[in-house]
DNA sequence: CTCTAATTAGTAATAGTTCCTATTAATGAT
DNA sequence: ATCATTAATAGGAACTATTACTAATTAGAG
Protein backbone atom coordinates (compact mmCIF):
# COMPACT_ATOMS: atom_id res chain seq x y z
CA UNK A 1 0.00 0.00 0.00
CA UNK A 2 2.81 2.39 0.81
CA UNK A 3 5.22 4.07 -1.22
CA UNK A 4 9.15 2.79 -0.72
CA UNK A 5 10.58 4.93 2.59
CA UNK A 6 7.11 4.95 4.19
CA UNK A 7 7.03 2.28 6.88
CA UNK A 8 3.74 0.27 7.88
CA UNK A 9 3.76 0.84 11.41
CA UNK A 10 1.32 -0.31 13.92
CA UNK A 11 0.18 2.99 14.63
CA UNK A 12 -0.74 3.53 10.93
CA UNK A 13 -2.22 0.40 10.46
CA UNK A 14 -4.83 1.00 13.70
CA UNK A 15 -5.39 4.57 12.10
CA UNK A 16 -6.25 2.81 8.82
CA UNK A 17 -8.26 -0.29 10.43
CA UNK A 18 -10.39 2.49 12.21
CA UNK A 19 -11.05 4.62 8.97
CA UNK A 20 -12.40 1.08 7.64
CA UNK A 21 -14.46 -0.01 10.23
CA UNK A 22 -15.87 3.65 10.88
CA UNK A 23 -16.38 4.89 7.59
CA UNK A 24 -18.34 7.90 8.69
CA UNK A 25 -16.30 10.84 7.91
CA UNK A 26 -14.49 10.84 11.43
CA UNK A 27 -12.64 14.12 12.47
CA UNK A 28 -8.54 13.27 13.67
CA UNK A 29 -10.01 13.64 17.52
CA UNK A 30 -13.23 10.75 16.58
CA UNK A 31 -10.16 8.89 15.17
CA UNK A 32 -7.48 8.89 18.02
CA UNK A 33 -9.83 8.05 20.48
CA UNK A 34 -11.02 4.91 18.71
CA UNK A 35 -7.29 3.58 18.33
CA UNK A 36 -6.31 5.26 21.34
CA UNK A 37 -8.83 2.23 22.54
CA UNK A 38 -6.07 -0.76 20.91
CA UNK A 39 -3.27 1.54 21.73
CA UNK A 40 -3.46 3.63 24.23
CA UNK A 41 0.11 5.83 24.39
CA UNK A 42 -0.93 6.72 20.50
CA UNK A 43 -0.50 11.01 20.82
CA UNK A 44 -2.80 12.96 18.46
CA UNK A 45 -0.02 14.25 16.76
CA UNK A 46 0.59 10.97 15.07
CA UNK A 47 -3.16 10.73 14.22
CA UNK A 48 -2.99 14.17 12.15
CA UNK A 49 0.71 13.57 10.80
CA UNK A 50 -0.62 9.72 9.27
CA UNK A 51 -3.81 11.54 8.25
CA UNK A 52 -2.01 14.00 6.51
CA UNK A 53 0.45 11.31 4.91
CA UNK A 54 -2.20 8.74 3.77
CA UNK A 55 -4.44 11.56 2.04
CA UNK A 56 -1.31 13.16 0.43
CA UNK A 57 -0.65 9.57 -1.08
CA UNK A 58 -4.23 8.89 -2.05
CA UNK A 59 -4.96 6.38 0.46
CA UNK A 60 -7.74 8.27 2.08
CA UNK A 61 -9.28 11.74 1.10
CA UNK A 62 -9.17 15.18 3.30
CA UNK A 63 -12.80 17.04 3.26
CA UNK A 64 -12.30 20.52 4.44
CA UNK A 65 -16.50 21.23 4.40
CA UNK A 66 -17.37 24.21 6.29
CA UNK A 67 -16.14 25.82 9.02
CA UNK A 68 -15.53 22.82 12.16
CA UNK A 69 -13.21 20.20 12.37
CA UNK A 70 -11.43 18.77 8.96
CA UNK A 71 -13.23 15.39 8.67
CA UNK A 72 -11.52 11.74 6.10
CA UNK A 73 -12.58 9.65 4.49
CA UNK A 74 -11.51 6.15 3.31
CA UNK A 75 -13.75 6.23 0.60
CA UNK A 76 -12.25 7.46 -2.28
CA UNK A 77 -14.18 7.69 -5.12
CA UNK A 78 -15.84 10.62 -6.69
CA UNK A 79 -18.92 11.09 -4.39
CA UNK A 80 -20.37 14.26 -2.62
CA UNK A 81 -21.46 14.88 0.94
CA UNK A 82 -24.10 16.18 2.73
CA UNK A 83 -24.20 17.72 6.03
CA UNK A 84 -26.45 18.26 9.11
CA UNK A 85 -26.93 21.76 10.25
CA UNK A 86 -27.98 20.53 13.69
CA UNK A 87 -25.41 17.66 14.50
CA UNK A 88 -22.56 18.03 11.57
CA UNK A 89 -23.04 14.61 10.93
CA UNK A 90 -21.61 14.05 6.62
CA UNK A 91 -23.15 11.33 4.99
CA UNK A 92 -22.50 10.34 1.29
CA UNK A 93 -24.28 11.02 -1.82
CA UNK A 94 -23.48 8.90 -4.83
CA UNK A 95 -24.73 11.77 -7.10
CA UNK A 96 -23.98 11.21 -10.85
CA UNK A 97 -23.74 14.25 -12.63
CA UNK A 98 -26.26 14.18 -14.97
CA UNK A 99 -28.67 15.86 -13.46
CA UNK A 100 -29.92 19.77 -13.66
CA UNK A 101 -28.96 21.53 -10.65
CA UNK A 102 -32.45 22.35 -10.36
CA UNK A 103 -33.41 18.94 -10.02
CA UNK A 104 -30.42 18.05 -7.40
CA UNK A 105 -31.71 19.27 -4.47
CA UNK A 106 -34.73 17.25 -5.05
CA UNK A 107 -32.76 14.03 -5.76
CA UNK A 108 -30.65 14.59 -2.55
CA UNK A 109 -33.54 14.75 -0.01
CA UNK A 110 -34.83 11.91 -1.73
CA UNK A 111 -31.83 9.80 -1.49
CA UNK A 112 -30.72 11.11 2.15
CA UNK A 113 -33.90 11.73 3.88
CA UNK A 114 -32.72 15.33 4.59
CA UNK A 115 -35.45 18.21 4.92
CA UNK A 116 -34.30 21.92 4.15
CA UNK A 117 -31.78 21.42 2.14
CA UNK A 118 -29.07 24.11 0.94
CA UNK A 119 -26.68 23.53 -1.58
CA UNK A 120 -22.94 25.20 -1.52
CA UNK A 121 -21.07 24.50 -4.35
CA UNK A 122 -17.59 26.01 -4.31
CA UNK A 123 -14.94 25.77 -7.32
CA UNK A 124 -11.22 25.65 -7.06
CA UNK A 125 -8.67 25.77 -9.74
CA UNK A 126 -5.56 28.46 -10.80
CA UNK A 127 -6.62 32.18 -11.20
CA UNK A 128 -5.31 33.95 -13.98
CA UNK A 129 -2.99 35.72 -12.04
CA UNK A 130 -1.72 33.20 -10.57
CA UNK A 131 -1.13 30.99 -14.06
CA UNK A 132 0.93 33.91 -15.45
CA UNK A 133 3.15 33.40 -12.38
CA UNK A 134 3.95 30.00 -13.95
CA UNK A 135 2.22 27.94 -11.36
CA UNK A 136 1.37 24.56 -12.86
CA UNK A 137 -1.76 22.34 -12.29
CA UNK A 138 0.91 19.63 -10.92
CA UNK A 139 2.98 21.96 -8.98
CA UNK A 140 2.44 22.16 -5.39
CA UNK A 141 -1.10 23.65 -4.24
CA UNK A 142 0.49 23.48 -0.70
CA UNK A 143 2.55 26.86 -0.68
CA UNK A 144 0.68 28.37 2.24
CA UNK A 145 -0.44 31.52 1.11
CA UNK A 146 0.26 35.02 3.34
CA UNK A 147 -2.68 34.42 5.78
CA UNK A 148 -2.04 38.13 6.63
CA UNK A 149 -2.92 36.56 9.86
CA UNK A 150 -2.00 38.77 13.18
CA UNK A 151 0.24 35.72 15.20
CA UNK A 152 1.76 35.39 11.82
CA UNK A 153 6.03 35.51 12.99
CA UNK A 154 6.85 38.13 10.54
CA UNK A 155 3.78 40.29 11.23
CA UNK A 156 4.56 40.55 14.98
CA UNK A 157 7.52 43.08 15.06
CA UNK A 158 5.32 45.65 16.19
CA UNK B 1 -30.81 49.15 8.21
CA UNK B 2 -30.80 47.65 11.47
CA UNK B 3 -33.80 46.47 13.71
CA UNK B 4 -34.45 48.36 16.95
CA UNK B 5 -31.78 48.20 19.79
CA UNK B 6 -29.24 47.80 17.42
CA UNK B 7 -27.07 50.66 17.00
CA UNK B 8 -25.38 52.06 14.26
CA UNK B 9 -22.17 52.90 15.89
CA UNK B 10 -18.84 54.30 13.96
CA UNK B 11 -17.38 50.76 14.44
CA UNK B 12 -20.07 49.35 12.10
CA UNK B 13 -20.26 52.10 9.84
CA UNK B 14 -16.57 52.03 9.09
CA UNK B 15 -16.58 48.29 8.62
CA UNK B 16 -20.03 48.15 6.48
CA UNK B 17 -18.40 51.18 4.06
CA UNK B 18 -15.27 49.24 3.91
CA UNK B 19 -17.02 45.86 2.97
CA UNK B 20 -18.60 47.89 0.42
CA UNK B 21 -16.13 49.32 -0.83
CA UNK B 22 -13.64 45.80 -1.45
CA UNK B 23 -16.34 43.44 -2.24
CA UNK B 24 -12.98 41.22 -2.20
CA UNK B 25 -14.63 38.59 0.05
CA UNK B 26 -12.29 39.77 2.82
CA UNK B 27 -11.14 38.15 5.57
CA UNK B 28 -12.12 39.71 9.45
CA UNK B 29 -8.40 40.31 9.93
CA UNK B 30 -8.27 41.82 6.45
CA UNK B 31 -11.55 43.74 7.53
CA UNK B 32 -10.22 44.99 10.59
CA UNK B 33 -7.33 46.24 9.17
CA UNK B 34 -8.96 48.18 6.70
CA UNK B 35 -11.02 49.47 9.33
CA UNK B 36 -8.15 50.29 12.07
CA UNK B 37 -6.71 52.38 8.97
CA UNK B 38 -9.58 54.82 9.46
CA UNK B 39 -10.21 54.25 13.30
CA UNK B 40 -6.67 53.35 14.93
CA UNK B 41 -7.91 51.56 18.52
CA UNK B 42 -10.66 49.44 16.53
CA UNK B 43 -10.02 45.84 17.88
CA UNK B 44 -10.39 42.67 16.28
CA UNK B 45 -12.98 41.44 18.60
CA UNK B 46 -15.24 43.96 17.70
CA UNK B 47 -15.05 43.29 13.70
CA UNK B 48 -15.53 39.87 14.37
CA UNK B 49 -18.97 40.90 16.41
CA UNK B 50 -20.14 43.25 14.17
CA UNK B 51 -19.67 40.57 11.09
CA UNK B 52 -21.66 38.20 13.13
CA UNK B 53 -24.36 40.33 14.07
CA UNK B 54 -24.44 41.93 10.19
CA UNK B 55 -24.73 38.38 8.98
CA UNK B 56 -27.14 37.52 11.62
CA UNK B 57 -28.98 40.10 10.59
CA UNK B 58 -28.83 39.37 6.40
CA UNK B 59 -26.78 42.41 5.77
CA UNK B 60 -23.84 40.62 4.77
CA UNK B 61 -22.90 37.24 3.97
CA UNK B 62 -20.78 34.65 5.85
CA UNK B 63 -18.14 32.52 3.45
CA UNK B 64 -17.41 29.43 5.37
CA UNK B 65 -15.44 27.51 2.21
CA UNK B 66 -12.63 25.47 2.56
CA UNK B 67 -10.18 25.18 5.49
CA UNK B 68 -9.10 28.55 6.08
CA UNK B 69 -10.19 31.83 7.54
CA UNK B 70 -13.80 32.55 7.48
CA UNK B 71 -14.92 35.13 4.58
CA UNK B 72 -17.64 37.90 4.13
CA UNK B 73 -19.57 38.85 1.62
CA UNK B 74 -21.39 41.82 1.35
CA UNK B 75 -23.23 40.66 -1.80
CA UNK B 76 -26.36 38.75 -0.31
CA UNK B 77 -27.82 37.65 -3.74
CA UNK B 78 -27.64 34.25 -4.66
CA UNK B 79 -23.99 33.41 -6.47
CA UNK B 80 -21.43 30.96 -6.33
CA UNK B 81 -17.56 31.42 -5.84
CA UNK B 82 -14.43 30.17 -6.83
CA UNK B 83 -11.51 30.02 -4.66
CA UNK B 84 -7.27 29.87 -6.23
CA UNK B 85 -5.76 26.90 -4.44
CA UNK B 86 -2.19 28.62 -4.86
CA UNK B 87 -3.37 32.51 -3.47
CA UNK B 88 -6.77 31.57 -1.90
CA UNK B 89 -8.85 34.16 -3.52
CA UNK B 90 -12.15 34.12 -4.53
CA UNK B 91 -14.55 35.55 -7.19
CA UNK B 92 -17.99 35.77 -7.77
CA UNK B 93 -19.50 33.31 -10.50
CA UNK B 94 -22.98 34.33 -11.58
CA UNK B 95 -23.68 31.30 -12.34
CA UNK B 96 -27.77 30.37 -13.38
CA UNK B 97 -29.01 26.59 -12.30
CA UNK B 98 -30.14 25.40 -15.78
CA UNK B 99 -26.87 23.84 -16.91
CA UNK B 100 -25.72 20.31 -16.25
CA UNK B 101 -23.16 19.64 -13.93
CA UNK B 102 -21.40 17.95 -17.00
CA UNK B 103 -21.12 21.16 -18.43
CA UNK B 104 -21.04 23.70 -15.59
CA UNK B 105 -16.71 23.26 -14.98
CA UNK B 106 -16.99 24.51 -18.87
CA UNK B 107 -18.68 27.31 -18.40
CA UNK B 108 -16.85 28.29 -14.73
CA UNK B 109 -13.33 28.51 -16.89
CA UNK B 110 -14.63 30.70 -19.14
CA UNK B 111 -16.58 33.11 -17.41
CA UNK B 112 -13.46 33.30 -14.67
CA UNK B 113 -10.72 32.24 -16.73
CA UNK B 114 -9.39 29.53 -14.23
CA UNK B 115 -7.89 26.42 -15.42
CA UNK B 116 -7.86 23.30 -13.41
CA UNK B 117 -10.93 23.89 -11.82
CA UNK B 118 -12.64 21.28 -9.26
CA UNK B 119 -15.53 21.20 -7.69
CA UNK B 120 -16.71 20.79 -4.34
CA UNK B 121 -20.62 20.57 -4.30
CA UNK B 122 -21.35 20.72 -0.20
CA UNK B 123 -25.26 19.80 0.72
CA UNK B 124 -26.64 20.81 3.89
CA UNK B 125 -29.70 20.10 5.72
CA UNK B 126 -31.33 18.30 8.27
CA UNK B 127 -30.84 14.98 9.12
CA UNK B 128 -33.63 12.21 9.57
CA UNK B 129 -32.19 11.58 13.21
CA UNK B 130 -32.49 15.30 13.98
CA UNK B 131 -35.93 15.29 12.53
CA UNK B 132 -37.13 13.07 14.98
CA UNK B 133 -35.58 15.08 18.02
CA UNK B 134 -38.06 17.77 16.55
CA UNK B 135 -35.63 20.40 15.33
CA UNK B 136 -37.58 22.46 12.98
CA UNK B 137 -36.19 24.45 9.60
CA UNK B 138 -36.94 27.59 11.11
CA UNK B 139 -35.26 26.40 14.83
CA UNK B 140 -31.57 27.85 15.64
CA UNK B 141 -29.18 25.79 13.48
CA UNK B 142 -26.61 27.81 15.84
CA UNK B 143 -26.46 25.02 18.56
CA UNK B 144 -23.35 24.04 18.89
CA UNK B 145 -22.90 20.65 18.31
CA UNK B 146 -20.73 18.75 21.14
CA UNK B 147 -17.11 19.16 19.30
CA UNK B 148 -15.87 15.77 21.35
CA UNK B 149 -12.18 17.58 20.91
CA UNK B 150 -9.88 17.53 23.74
CA UNK B 151 -9.73 20.96 24.85
CA UNK B 152 -13.46 21.12 26.02
CA UNK B 153 -14.50 22.26 29.04
CA UNK B 154 -16.42 19.20 29.81
CA UNK B 155 -13.59 16.58 28.26
CA UNK B 156 -10.96 17.88 30.75
CA UNK B 157 -11.89 15.80 33.53
CA UNK B 158 -8.51 13.56 33.25
C1' DC C 1 21.67 -8.74 13.20
C1' DT C 2 22.82 -4.13 12.28
C1' DC C 3 22.24 0.29 10.71
C1' DT C 4 19.74 4.26 9.72
C1' DA C 5 16.28 7.12 8.36
C1' DA C 6 11.34 7.18 9.13
C1' DT C 7 8.41 7.60 12.77
C1' DT C 8 6.88 8.33 17.40
C1' DA C 9 5.18 10.54 22.09
C1' DG C 10 4.99 14.48 24.37
C1' DT C 11 4.77 19.04 24.38
C1' DA C 12 5.07 23.82 22.74
C1' DA C 13 3.63 26.91 19.42
C1' DT C 14 0.51 28.75 16.14
C1' DA C 15 -3.89 30.25 13.77
C1' DG C 16 -8.41 31.66 13.95
C1' DT C 17 -12.24 32.72 16.68
C1' DT C 18 -14.98 33.51 20.79
C1' DC C 19 -15.57 35.07 25.43
C1' DC C 20 -15.12 38.21 29.45
C1' DT C 21 -15.26 42.63 31.94
C1' DA C 22 -14.91 47.26 33.12
C1' DT C 23 -15.82 51.36 30.51
C1' DT C 24 -17.93 54.15 26.86
C1' DA C 25 -21.41 55.91 23.98
C1' DA C 26 -25.90 55.63 20.91
C1' DT C 27 -30.48 56.41 21.25
C1' DG C 28 -35.11 57.12 23.34
C1' DA C 29 -37.35 59.65 26.99
C1' DT C 30 -37.74 63.69 29.63
C1' DA D 1 -30.12 69.67 25.69
C1' DT D 2 -29.66 66.47 29.59
C1' DC D 3 -30.44 62.17 31.42
C1' DA D 4 -31.00 57.18 31.82
C1' DT D 5 -30.66 52.90 29.86
C1' DT D 6 -28.28 49.39 28.00
C1' DA D 7 -25.96 48.04 23.56
C1' DA D 8 -21.49 48.13 22.21
C1' DT D 9 -16.52 48.74 22.82
C1' DA D 10 -11.25 47.87 23.72
C1' DG D 11 -8.18 44.92 25.40
C1' DG D 12 -6.91 40.77 26.66
C1' DA D 13 -7.68 35.95 28.13
C1' DA D 14 -9.45 31.69 26.78
C1' DC D 15 -10.60 28.31 23.61
C1' DT D 16 -10.47 25.17 19.35
C1' DA D 17 -8.07 22.98 15.82
C1' DT D 18 -3.86 22.11 13.79
C1' DT D 19 1.13 22.17 13.09
C1' DA D 20 5.95 22.19 14.62
C1' DC D 21 9.77 20.70 17.44
C1' DT D 22 12.81 17.23 19.61
C1' DA D 23 14.92 13.42 21.78
C1' DA D 24 13.92 8.57 21.78
C1' DT D 25 12.26 4.55 19.32
C1' DT D 26 11.64 1.27 15.63
C1' DA D 27 10.55 -0.71 10.83
C1' DG D 28 12.64 -2.90 7.58
C1' DA D 29 16.40 -2.95 3.86
C1' DG D 30 20.81 -5.16 3.30
MN1 LIG E 1 -17.73 10.15 1.82
MN1 LIG F 1 -19.45 36.75 -3.57
ZN1 LIG G 1 -28.52 15.76 12.38
ZN1 LIG H 1 -4.36 32.72 -7.59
Amino acid sequence: MCKTNTRLTKQRKLILEELERVKDHPTAYEVYERVRGRLPQISLGTVYRNLDILSANGIIKRLDIGQGQRRFDITTDDHKHIRCIFCNRIDDIPLNTYHQLTTIIGIVGDVTGYRGIGCSMDFHGICPECQKQGNRIHSSPEQKPDSGYMNNAKNKEE
